[in-house]
RNA sequence: GGGCGGAUAGCUCAGUGGGAGAGCAUCGGCCUUACAAGCCGGGGGUCAGAGGUUCGAAUCCUCUUCCGCCCA
């Protein structure tokens, strides 16, 4: 057997494992009928993007969800690729042209967005490798991408279909506007931040002179644009001016007082000024109440034509000349300090603009009714299921969705207008001639779709939809979404929806929505508070297993995860801690033979090991059954270190020196409980383990593909587990004693056991070089009702008395202060038991297991007391 | 303003009706040939506050305070 180095050194390991996992081709599946499938298909991460910790966490996930459900026997299918991110990739390449000093529009359309393929062709692929650095078991046969060929297709497909269905449509309606991005966004693309502003208190002179009103304002520079002043029609203040004209000052349009339920009387003056071409609110108020339109601010934030004297200012200066205007003219009343809430656009973050311009929208109504139904009666599972209720409020007020996009990266809106009838032609393939007129003069449409609109597709687009592919029939629908909240509207809820619609099934069976990763305060992590954990550099640092293991551990549902790097560099050192264990295996296989472990023919440590080893595999089972990966990454954990390193591996020296079938057995118990337990982490750690598993002996090519731990009843044993735990219960109170007297670990001390069991007398005496070895004790004296050592420490166990007899050593006052607070501490449990037992609505109403296991621990507690009474007395006598 | 979540050991968090737990940190002792990235032992908590339900509440209900997130 070779011997490995002293430390763990993942550098060289990780990558070279990788290679060879993607050279046997393990990470495709077999398309085996006989196989239950398993799919996933990976939350697509920008083109532009590189690997954040979010990311990290994400796929660390699905790769353990996957390499769990392979080594269980599933033919599992990963399925990655990247999002074209209209709007972010087209700023990325449009930065760069500025760098040059040219914008998009010096180049056309054409040429720039053969400058974005350039662009997607060299970057494009960082993630890919950093996914694969993070060890991401994907299939990259089957790599996709939003804009490529098939997937294209599958676009155009969808919106023809909406089209055709009158599920999608083209109007003018106000929308969010980024100035800056220079194109509309959907509703929930718009980020609401309170910003500090101001209320402006303007007056409004009514037309015949006789008064005037009062209107307040946060934006007083679309007054220009106002075409009414509404109030509450209940407001008593406004009843009688309901009905009469407003001459509005600067420009003295004249305009109507209308009356509308929708305004706050609480709100300043209780009347408000309506400007439905820059409002939404403003905007169904004018629907309703047939005002016309007037669009004083253009795509760029200035001010057009209709704002008169003020056309051609940008938005705030605008603000800034209307203010002073009014005052000077006499129709500012005031000006409040205010909070506003403002939309910010959630790729450049600048202040979006409510706009009315002609866009493509989606009716959302008819395709969220059974997408809500699907998660309503559970044919999709959100966990943790708290997320239910969010989907819910979101899916009942869902409002249209708006998907043209001003820009040009993204699938171009396959719909042309004849420019000589004005028929509008929504086609599969690209027209050649108007099918109303004949002409040929036509014009695409130049808008692009929300990037969104392709990702709703990807669980059937990527399978290779509208084809009838191989991969469609065996993979639809998947199995889990592995996701955050955050893009639970943008994409999950769109995902329900189109797959309902167009495949006719659900895309997902679960949806696992996992936390956000913040920093160690809680807070964000984001460049610009330099707080950021870069997960390549913790790779290069601490290795991906390490990684992997924290953010599992960390991910506890329903909670943030606050990392730091001090976390990631702790379970380094259960990494390491694995690679040692398998180390001292590998040291000790000398003369190894492979048994069949049979339980009857094994020490108690052996027995305890394997039975814990089941119970653990269960567990781990379980907890991941149930998306808690934090407590399946925890349950290893514990028992690898605390369970098989402390005891077993401890243990196990006692016949490895004695040799001979005692030594074989051991060896073989370690290997399989060791080779067990690597196949158990794999999923979390895939490439230490693997590092170990090829290098014990083992059956097949890689642990990979090994068989994932089953439970194994005929080594599950309540009772071994309890004679294991008086054993370890003796040897810890020995080591108390050992501590407490600063005796020096090597120093063998004499130890007598009093019991009244004959049955624990058994059990210890069979196991007293077990003690001796894990307690450093000598001469282990065990007897049932023997007399009490003079001047000795002790502690009292339940079933046993514990004495080390070291009468010069012995501190008696100490001992008995020690003891004393050890009485103090029963005695206090002992009245608590007692009180309830003596309550006699406990004993009535309370379950009669809950009542047994009370008097039990009655007993227990006061033959404890007793004894330890007794032991106090012995000290006495000598102190006296 | 509406909704959701959280408050448990110094820190991060498990625990959802019947003996207050883990990891990390801390303190004491050990270089005991798998591992000092380690081993052994210990200390530390009116479970945010107040009321209620119950034989019994960290756990269920109500209110209060504070923190986070989402929506308007």
């Amino acid at each position: 057997m070779k011997e490995l180095p002293k430390a763990y050194d993942f550098r060289g390991l990780e990558e070279k494992w990788y290679r060879y996992w993607e050279e046997q081709g393990y990470f495709r599946p077999k398309l085996d009928p006989r196989k239950p499938k398993f799919c996933v298909v990976i939350p697509p991460p920008n083109v532009t993007g590189s690997l954040h910790i979010g990311h990290a966490l994400n796929n660390t996930i699905q790769d353990i969800l996957v390499r769990y459900r392979r080594m269980d026997g599933y033919d599992v299918l990963w399925l990655p690729g990247t999002d074209h991110a209209g709007i972010a990739t087209q700023n990325v390449v449009e930065r760069e042209l500025a760098r040059e000093g040219k914008t998009r529009h010096d180049l056309g359309r054409e040429a720039f967005l053969q400058r974005v393929w350039q662009w997607k062709e060299r970057f494009g692929n960082r993630i890919i490798e950093q996914l694969k650095r993070l060890g991401a078991s994907c299939d990259w046969s089957r790599l996709r991408f939003t804009m490529d060929e098939g997937l294209s297709r599958a676009v155009r497909e969808v919106f023809v279909r909406l089209w055709e269905e009158g599920l999608i449509y083209r109007g003018d309606y106000i929308i969010n506007w980024c100035p800056r991005c220079h194109t509309a966004l959907a509703d929930i693309e718009v980020e609401h931040k309170p910003i500090a502003g101001n209320l402006w208190y303007i007056r409004y002179p009514l037309t015949d002179g006789s008064g005037e009103v009062v209107v307040a304002t946060t934006r007083p520079e679309t007054m220009l644009g106002d075409t009414a002043v509404a109030v509450h029609p209940e407001d008593e203040r406004y009843r009688n001016l309901i009905g009469r004209k407003i001459k509005l000052p600067l420009i003295g349009r004249e305009i109507p007082i209308i009356a509308d339920k929708s305004v706050d009387p609480e709100f300043g003056t209780g009347a408000v000024k309506v400007t439905p071409a820059h409002d939404f609110a403003d905007f169904e108020m004018a629907r309703r109440h047939n005002l016309p339109f007037v669009k004083i601010m253009d795509e760029n934030g200035r001010m057009t034509e209709e704002a008169g004297p003020y056309a051609g200012l940008d938005r705030f200066e605008a603000r800034k000349k209307v203010v002073a205007d009014l005052e000077a003219q006499g129709f500012l009343v005031k000006t409040e300090d205010y909070e506003v809430m403002l939309g910010h656009c959630y790729r450049c973050d600048c202040v979006v603009e409510p706009l009315l311009s002609k866009q493509w929208f989606v009716r959302m109504k008819p395709l969220a009714q059974p997408a809500t139904a699907a998660v309503e009666n559970g044919f999709i599972r959100l966990v943790p299921e708290q997320w239910n209720n969010l989907y819910f409020d979101w899916m009942y007020k869902i409002r249209d969705w708006c998907i043209s996009r001003q820009i040009w990266w993204g699938h171009r809106i396959p719909a042309w207008t004849c420019q000589d009838c004005g028929k509008t032609i929504v086609v599969r393939e690209d027209p050649e001639s108007c099918p109303e007129c004949g002409s040929k003069n036509l014009r695409q449409e130049e808008d692009v779709l929300d990037t969104w609109f392709s990702s709703a597709l990807w669980p059937f687009s990527t399978l290779g939809w509208p084809e009838k592919t191989e991969d469609l029939k065996a993979f639809y629908p998947t199995s889990v979404l592995v996701t955050s909240f955050d893009i639970l509207f943008f994409w999950v809820a769109r995902m329900i929806m189109m797959g309902l619609h167009f495949m006719g099934n659900i895309p997902f069976r679960t949806v696992y929505i996992h936390a956000l990763v913040r920093d160690e305060k809680g807070q964000k992590m984001s460049k610009s508070r330099g707080n950021v954990i870069d997960p390549v550099v913790m790779i290069e640092k601490y290795g991906a297993d390490a990684l992997r293991f924290t953010l599992a551990a960390l991910a506890a549902q329903g909670r943030d995860i606050k990392l730091s790097e001090s976390r990631i560099e702790g379970f380094k050192h259960f990494v390491n801690k694995i690679w040692n264990a398998a180390r001292f295996v590998l040291m000790n296989l000398e003369d190894y033979e492979p048994r069949e472990l049979k339980s009857e023919a094994l020490p108690l440590p052996s027995r305890w090991i394997l039975s814990r080893l089941q119970k653990t595999i269960q567990k781990v089972r379980d907890r991941l059954e149930a998306y808690e990966f934090d407590q399946a990454a925890l349950a290893i954990y514990h028992f690898f270190w605390h369970e098989f390193c402390d005891w077993y591996v401890e243990a196990s020296k006692l016949y490895l020196r004695e040799g001979g079938e005692a030594k074989r057995l051991a060896q073989n118990v370690l290997l399989h409980v060791l080779e067990t337990s690597l196949r158990l982490l794999h999923p979390f750690m895939p490439f230490v383990t693997e590092e170990l598993w090829q290098a014990l002996p083992h059956e097949g090519q890689s642990i990979m593909v090994a068989p994932y731990p089953k439970v194994e009843e005929k080594f599950v044993s309540p009772e071994t587990e309890k004679e294991m735990d008086l054993v370890r219960e003796v040897v810890v109170a020995v080591r108390g004693i050992r501590a407490d007297y600063r005796l020096h670990p090597t120093r063998k001390l004499p130890v007598v056991i009093l019991t009244s069991e004959e049955s624990v007398k058994e059990v210890l005496r069979e196991h007293s070089p077990l003690i001796e070895l894990l307690a450093g004790t000598e001469a282990l004296q065990i007897e049932v009702s023997g007399e009490r050592p003079r001047g000795a420490a002790s502690v009292v166990l339940t079933e046993a008395e514990v004495f080390v007899p070291l009468a010069n050593l012995v501190d008696v006052a100490q001992e008995i202060k020690r003891l004393s607070k050890e009485k103090e501490k029963y005695s206090k449990e002992l009245a608590r038991v007692r009180a309830r037992l003596e309550n006699p609505n406990f004993i009535e109403k309370a379950p009669e297991e809950v009542v047994t296991k009370e008097k039990i621990r009655a007993e227990e507690l006061t033959e404890k007391l007793k004894r330890l009474e007794e032991n106090l007395e012995r000290l006495k006598e000598i102190e006296t």
